[in-house]
DNA sequence: GTATATGCAAACAATTTGCACGCCT
DNA sequence: AGGCGTGCAAATTGTTTGCATATAC
């Protein structure tokens, strides 16, 4: 184990600024151009080597879309819904029981799909 | 709307039967390989036009993993439980309550962290 | 015969990386 | 001073596409 040296940059405060002031769940194109407006000679090759660090970190999430990664800097668990017609990425919060019919009542949405990922170690890696 | 003609094709009858045929959620390389076993000169556009085809008439699931796609030639509804070791994709079946315990339990796995995403139309895109 | 499918290679788009220089600590 | 961080541009990776030919119907 090594554990990371991490130095201040005022590029990585204001990536980390900007993801945590928006909910739009956005792609790293879109932070390098909102940085850009703070700092505008930023490069993109520094936006991703921050974003990948700020990911390792545990201060930012990665999100898995169709074609570009989507961060969140909103950290702490919740799930989400994806619009199938605008690609919005939406926060929400589990209800125990009835979840679809509860959901699409309170949100107003209407919910075709979802999708369960579970991570940790399987069986096979736990005896290793 | 406009239908789909598909004609038959050694090419994606091969592929899916190789997708049909495995539990490993395979990568579009992985499946590419596999299939020159069977059609050596079979090219790796082909199975990319292929599979995203396979995807639309809905024969193949299309899957988020980090780096690449992956798909899934199980189409009924089902969740995953993705290694954080290993990276395996393992089917799995929800029950309808004390998801994580029961499901550690039943399988020997120990979840460390879970997502529902769920996808439909947001109220935004209704009322268009 | 005609539209769909193919192999091949070139094009693309998102992300990563090597390098020389700059700036925290 | 020493090492992490940066900007820049080139490289890499996964995927898509144009084109001429082959195949299904």
């Amino acid at each position: 184990m090594e554990t990371i040296k991490q130095r201040y940059s005022k590029q990585r405060e204001t990536i980390l600024n900007v993801l945590q002031n928006t909910v739009i769940h956005p792609t790293a194109d879109w932070i390098y151009k909102e940085t850009r407006k703070v700092i505008p000679n930023i490069s993109l090759g520094t936006v991703y080597r921050n974003l990948h660090q700020l990911v390792e970190s545990g201060q930012v999430l990665k999100l898995k879309d169709d074609a570009q990664d989507r961060f969140d800097g909103k950290t702490d668990r919740h799930d989400h819904f994806r619009c199938k017609s605008c690609g919005t990425w939406y926060d929400v919060d589990l209800v125990e029981s009835g979840i679809i019919q509860h959901f699409n009542q309170a949100h107003g949405f209407s919910v075709e799909s979802f999708h369960l990922e579970l991570e940790g170690t399987c069986e096979k890696c736990l005896s290793n």
